[in-house]
DNA sequence: CTGGTAGTTGAAGTCAACTTGAAGTCAAGG
DNA sequence: CCTTGACTTCAAGTTGACTTCAACTACCAG
């Protein structure tokens, strides 16, 4: 591999879109990894951006850094990712988004239906209400997934470190 | 107004959802308003819980804080709201898990017709590059409205404080 | 009157995903 | 050799929406 096959942070972070600041974050996360010339400065091989893209496509999606880490961490060490392998972390995404845009339809048909009230009752609207937390063994659609809710799923995880 | 009319934070915690400390901050940014009993104890009016109700709404639609105090600012002074007056706030909400809903479609089709290629290309593939960023000449949808953006749009709004 | 539960304040902490700043070093053209 | 722009590190700051803490005080049943 020669030395002109691998870039400085500052052209992958023009190709990649990111900031050089978010490139030397994610090489800190371990995201990405990168070589040292004598001096010390960061040299990125071509790969990288295939990797930043795979990044910026998980965020898209909604992913965090934690997971994309872990699904990064599952690919083949020692040699470059295939096409193959990048299609397979993608393939989860599908199952993902349909969920998330499930929950979005339903709450916005419930919307329809409350728009007309005004009601938004803790009790019974779907707006307001989506998960039905208040009264949990009656009948009434969970609207939300766990990554759309906004209620007080935040309570259950208070500062585990 | 007799005083059992009066609810104190536990109980409108309780029976909206939200934990205290919520409650006592949405009253420190103004979101909520509550009366005082001579030893300096926070009592609320039972209408504060449709408030909440609309403030619980409002953040699963994707509002921020500021919108909700915003929306909730034009609610008319000196009379309680009708019925009429939520169902007003709530009717631009359509629009936007609308807006939510399509953007979420457009990157799950694309996502289908690169789950088979793996690409991820920077420059073409749709998932990576909704917002098409890389070449914004060329043809290509613009996939994510802000909300849902997770490319550089942050890059945009720098510490305006 | 007393005890216990519920409430008060203000400051500080949390979380994620970065960005910004300071102070200094490297690389390359002239 | 000099300058200039690109790069380095590490700590601290940012944003939004809260939570947590400490040190008190209020309310109310018995």
């Amino acid at each position: 591999m020669r030395a002109t096959d691998l870039l400085t942070i500052g052209e992958i972070a023009r190709r990649s879109g990111f900031a050089e600041s978010a490139v030397r974050y994610y090489e800190g996360l371990g995201l990405l990894s990168a070589g040292r010339t004598a001096g010390g400065q960061r040299r990125f091989e071509r790969s990288t951006l295939r990797r930043l893209a795979f990044i910026r496509a998980a965020r898209n999606v909604g992913l965090s850094l934690n997971e994309v880490a872990e699904a990064l961490s599952s690919l083949p060490a020692g040699r470059t990712p295939t096409r193959a392998d990048w299609s397979r972390l993608s393939r989860g995404w599908r199952q993902r988004l349909d969920d998330q845009i499930e929950a979005l339809t339903a709450l916005r048909d419930g919307l329809d239906s409350c728009i007309g009230c005004g009601c938004l009752s803790l009790q019974r609207c779907a707006i307001s209400n989506p998960a039905d937390t208040a009264r949990s063994g009656g009948p009434g659609a969970v609207y939300l997934p766990p990554g759309l809710r906004r209620d007080d799923s935040r309570l259950a995880s208070p500062a585990s470190r």
